[in-house]
DNA sequence: CTCACCTTGTGAAATAAATCACAAAAGAGC
DNA sequence: GCTCTTTTGTGATTTATTTCACAAGGTGAG
C-alpha cells in the first residue's frame, strides 16, 4: 500500500465518506457521485476527487463510485480492516464516557484497559473492565497489544501519561487533556480541546462571524 | 473591535497562548518572549508574533511581551470577558461528562440548561439542574440567554437538535455527534468527533507516519 | 550619550491546500 | 457505430497559511 503525503484534513475527510459510504450501502444503493459525497459531507465534489485520486482510481467515469468497492477500500486505506485495542488513562468523567461509547467498537477499536493514578479508583469495576493502577499499563500494553492511548486526565496529569504511554510501546495518542504535550519521534498525537473549541466560538460570536 | 479575516487555527493559537499566560502569571512573571509562547504552545516564534500581530502591537521590542496586559487583550479578543450561558442537548454518558466538566466554568462557560427527547431522562437531577424536554428548548434558551449549544446526541437525532437550537437563536453549536449538520447562514459549528480522531490515528499507524 | 544586544513587527518568499476547468472515459439510445 | 450525456481524474490556477529574514524599536551598561 503506497502511503503519499497527504494532509491531516483529508484523511479526515475519508473518514467521513466512508461514513456516509455505510449509510448507503445500507439502503442498497450501487454507486455514488463525487457530488453526493460531496453534499454529504460539506465539501465541493472536485475536493471529493482529488481525495480519493491520492490512492488510485475508483470510479467509473460517467458513472460514479461503486459503493461496496469504494467502501472496502477506503476502510483498508485507513487501516479500519482489523481491531485496534485501546486504553484509557484517567477514570473520570470523560474517560467513562469513552468507555462506554459504542461507536469505538463499531469501528474496530477495541478499549481492553482503563488505568488511573487514583486509589480510590483502582479495583472499581467498570463494565467489563476494572480500572488498573497506571503502573501496570507497561505489562498489560504489551501482554494486551494495546496500540492507541486515549488520554482523559486533567492537565497536570497528562504528561505523565504520555510518558507511560509511550515508554509502553504505544505509538498513537489521543489527548483529550488541556495541555501541550511532548512525545518522542514516531508517536502520533491528535489533540482534542474541548475549551479550545469553545473559545473558538466564543471569538466568532464576539466578532460576527459564521 | 475590528474583525481581521484570521484563520480558525489561528484563533484556536490564541486559545493557547492564553493557557499559557495564564500559567506564567500565576508563577508571577512579568513578561514573556514569543520563543517562550512557542515553545509552550508547539509552534514557531514567527507564528506566535504574526498571530498576535493581527491584532494590534502588545509587545515591547527587545523585551517580550507583558504577561497581564496580553492576557487582558487575549481574553477580549476571544470574547471571554463576560459569561456565556451554555446547554447541552443529549442526556447521556457524553452530556453527563461535558456538564460536570470544571473547565467550562473557569472559563465562563456555564451550562444551564440539559435537555432530552427521551421521557425516561427528562425530569433527572443533574447537580444544580434537572433535564428538560427538547420542546422546551426555545422559551428556555430566550429566558436564559443561551448563546451556545452542545450537541451530545446520537447522529441520528444531531439535525434535530441543531434545527431546534438554530430556531431557538443559538448561534454557536458544539456538535459531537457522528454526523454532517446542516446550519441556517449565521451559525458557527465546530464539529468534534471522536471516531474521525481515532480513524486519523488509525491511518497514521497504518502508514508509519507521525 | 553611545554602544551592544535583544526581541518585536512585518513585508517577501515558500509551502500547503482548495478550486477550476476540461479532456478522457463510459454507458444509453438509436 | 455514432452521438449525447454524464462524471471521473488531473494539470493549472488560485487562495490560504506558514516560514523567513531583517529593519526598527527598546533596554541597560559604561
Amino acid at each position: 500500500m503506497s502511503p503519499p503525503r497527504i494532509s491531516d484534513s483529508a484523511v479526515r475527510r475519508l473518514s467521513q465518506y466512508l461514513r456516509y459510504l455505510d449509510q448507503v450501502q445500507a439502503e442498497g444503493t450501487g454507486t455514488v457521485s463525487s457530488e453526493d459525497l460531496a453534499r454529504a459531507g460539506g465539501m465541493t465534489p472536485a475536493q471529493v476527487r482529488k481525495d480519493l485520486s491520492h490512492f488510485g482510481s475508483f470510479g467509473k467515469r460517467g458513472l460514479g463510485y461503486p459503493v461496496e468497492e469504494l467502501r472496502a477500500r477506503l476502510t483498508a486505506i485507513l487501516g479500519l480492516d482489523r481491531e485496534w485495542r485501546v486504553c484509557v488513562v484517567g477514570a473520570g468523567r470523560l474517560g467513562a464516557a469513552l468507555h462506554q461509547y459504542d461507536g469505538f467498537r463499531r469501528r474496530g477499536f477495541e478499549i481492553v484497559g482503563i488505568f488511573d493514578v487514583d486509589p480510590a479508583k483502582i479495583g472499581r469495576r467498570w463494565r467489563d473492565l476494572v480500572v488498573e493502577n497506571v503502573t501496570a499499563l507497561d505489562e498489560a500494553a504489551e501482554e494486551r497489544g494495546i496500540e492507541i492511548g486515549i488520554v482523559a486526565t486533567p492537565a497536570e496529569g497528562a504528561q505523565d501519561a504520555v510518558d507511560r504511554l509511550a515508554r509502553a510501546g504505544v505509538r498513537a495518542i489521543l489527548n483529550f487533556a488541556p495541555a501541550t504535550i511532548e512525545t518522542p519521534e514516531g508517536v502520533a498525537v491528535r489533540d482534542v480541546d474541548l475549551v479550545v473549541e469553545l473559545e473558538s466560538l466564543s471569538f466568532a460570536l464576539t466578532h460576527g462571524r459564521g
